[in-house]
DNA sequence: CGCCAGGTGCGAA
DNA sequence: TTCGCACCTGGC
């Protein structure tokens, strides 16, 4: 199927820039993206997205959603730019850059699994457990696996979490798997209470609850300050320290720090490309 | 070999 | 409160 595209969807970044682990790039410069209940194929032309999907149910909907092209990223940017109008070439560059709504439970045990851990790493073990647990489809000619639903992995020790290459955090993702914890009930706190909820659980830290806040809970006033924020912040503000850095970038950004954060990362990770 | 990767938990000061 | 260290795993 075809959509049409309103306004500017910068496919490439947006599934490139890091927010995303399970996906490829196909020959022809489109990408496959394994989704909760289906697999797409998605290729932009001009102001086109051609879709193409193992499961058809509400497919432009689903799609809408999961690239989060309902959102106006239009208004966002222009309040951004009155909040700091020296960052005006860096919203010129990401434009289109949208964030991704990921899957709830995928996106916690995806973070989780980040901590201290490399990102080809983080794709093996999603790969494992979704090959262990996790539904087979069939699509354009190959295999794939979903990623599993929690109660899927109700049954897997920590012992086969090791197995499926979780190394050290499969105590932590066994307990929060086995925990009372409610995926649904985040969406409606503050998001003060839903870090703090969040970090409760063991192997889930302000890193990793700002992840899965930004990228599962569409709350832009969190950012993960990560070692390359850290870095950033340190060379462009000589500014150090977790709280020192919260501090600045939410009295700049505020409830839209995520989104801001996300820009800067793809404008240094791609200026030098494009 | 040792070091590190999109951090975190833990015990010691 | 802050500080230093260990930690599966795999690539260099």
């Amino acid at each position: 199927m075809t959509i049409k595209l309103n306004n500017y969807f910068d496919l490439d970044s947006t599934i490139t820039c890091g927010q995303i682990f399970r996906y490829d790039i196909e020959e022809d410069n489109s990408y496959t993206v394994i989704l909760p209940d289906r697999v797409i194929n998605v290729k932009k032309v001009n102001d086109e997205l051609i879709v193409e999907s193992s499961n058809n149910d509400n497919l432009e909907e689903v799609v809408l959603e999961y690239f989060d092209l309902k959102e106006d990223y239009e208004s966002i940017n222009k309040e951004i730019l009155k909040k700091d109008n020296s960052i005006k070439d860096i919203i010129e560059f990401s434009k289109g850059l949208k964030i991704i709504n990921e899957p709830r439970f995928e996106a916690i045990i995806s973070y989780m699994l980040s901590t201290n851990n490399s990102v080809p790493n983080i794709k093996s073990a999603l790969d494992h457990i979704s090959k262990r647990y996790g539904k087979k489809v069939l699509f354009r000619g190959k295999e794939y696996y979903l990623f599993p639903d929690r109660k899927d992995l109700m049954n897997a020790s920590t012992t086969d979490l090791r197995e499926v290459k979780c190394g050290f955090r499969d105590q932590y993702i066994y307990d929060l798997i086995h925990s009372e914890l409610d995926v649904d009930s985040i969406e409606n706190m503050t998001t003060k209470d839903a870090i703090d909820y969040l970090t409760s659980y063991k192997g889930i830290g302000i890193k990793v609850a700002s992840c899965i806040l930004l990228f599962s809970y569409k709350k832009r006033d969190v950012f993960p300050v990560d070692t390359w924020v850290k870095k950033y912040m340190k060379d462009k503000y000589n500014l150090e320290g977790i709280n020192n850095i919260n501090d600045y970038i939410y009295e700049k950004y505020a409830e839209y720090s995520g989104v801001v954060l996300q820009y800067i990362f793809n404008y240094n990770r791609n200026k030098e490309v494009k």
